[in-house]
DNA sequence: GTCTATATTTCGATAGAC
DNA sequence: GTCTATCGAAATATAGAC
């Protein structure tokens, strides 16, 4: 009777769905022990106590360490370049450098783990997603400056090397992610409240676009 | 006899000299390690080959792996704390943030490998330097923050976040140690030269002075 | 698909000759 | 102080019952 169901199961497409479902509560726990404890330094034994199955289950669905690491990478690279659509539909250079320095702030926000899976996975030396580096990200980053010098030539923003501009916003933002701890310590060892989340944000924003001449130089100021 | 050239070897002191000597070797190579395997991912043996020694030596020297970790790492902060000399000795504001950007970046490009590992202990919690976080760290942050108050006041910046604004120096020339890989990949694959140096730490010090109403706005803009 | 038990490898650390 | 050989712990991965 049993497998008369499971069978029914099948046929209705159940059985991907569950398939889905363990999958990415792996990976979710992937990621955050990836991230607290580094390649080298996470266990699958963790991953699976924190997945809250036996760790055979996870060689199940993941052949190895290795392959379920590469997933967990692969998916914050997704994230992060969903990010890029507020470049691209913006009005002017404010509204597109701006709101995408907010929406990085967002992620920093809501995915910490990913961007610390993301750094230490470049800081290594990117061995699984160097492919990645070369091609998706090296694309990217040619057509975002081509938006930024855009803006240069148009008169909206002051002549700066656009490269220099998107690695400051990239440090600046993650940094809010991947030394969190840091910030979290200095902050009376509690995580910043909403309050100050927005604060953070005004700031990032603020100082970078009057950096690069996007805002009128600040009040009081000659 | 060689029993005897070695005590007059220690009385002249030459046995600290040699102690120090191997100390060092093993300090860099673990630095290297450290930085490019993670704590987890690095092993003696490893850092053993880089310096060129048995792997037995490295625990004479060093009694475990995370004494030989700690001391890495202590090493890096000490270089780090070196550079708020600009801070206090500049005549006005430019002057000093200026002079720490460009002191940071320096750094950056020195000791990429020590930063790396202070970015990767402080992105796992910082398990082995918590308390440099709570003391030293924390008093030296609070200093740096009424010295930017007292520009503030004075007029001589717009009224930003002393936190936020410190939070993005650390993150922005980290960055170019960090993320270093990314940065030369984005280069066609070669590392930065001189002349790019240059332009990245002049980009990174105008955009983040001019951000802060410490230098005029930027030439053609109104 | 799930789980227990285990095979195999790797690494930190040490013993002991030199 | 240096080095070879090795122990013991821990981790990845798998075998095989259910």
């Amino acid at each position: 009777m049993e497998e008369a169901v499971r069978k029914m199961r099948i046929k209705a497409g159940r059985r991907t769905d569950i398939r889905r479902a363990r999958e990415e509560a792996i990976l979710a726990a992937a990621e955050k022990v990836f991230a607290e404890a580094g390649f080298g330094g996470a266990t699958m034994q963790l991953i699976a106590d924190m997945a809250g199955m036996p760790k055979a289950n996870l060689h199940y669905y993941f052949a190895t360490k290795e392959d379920l690491y590469r997933r967990v990478v692969e998916n914050i690279f997704t994230i992060w370049l969903k990010a890029a659509d507020c470049f691209d539909n913006a009005a002017d250079a404010a509204a597109g450098i701006g709101g995408y320095i907010e929406a990085k702030m967002e992620i920093s926000r809501r995915h910490p783990f990913g961007s610390k899976v993301w750094a230490s996975e470049v800081m290594h030396g990117a061995p699984v997603i160097q492919d990645y580096l070369e091609t998706a990200l090296r694309g990217w980053t040619e057509g975002r400056m081509r938006a930024i010098q855009r803006w240069i030539d148009e008169g909206q923003i002051a002549a700066v090397d656009p490269r220099h501009l998107l690695y400051m916003i990239w440090a600046t933002t993650q940094h809010y992610a991947d030394f969190g701890h840091q910030i979290e310590t200095l902050n009376a060892g509690k995580p910043l409240t909403d309050r100050q989340w927005r604060a953070a944000i005004d700031s990032v924003r603020e100082i970078i676009l009057r950096g690069i001449g996007a805002l009128p130089p600040a009040p009081g100021k000659p």
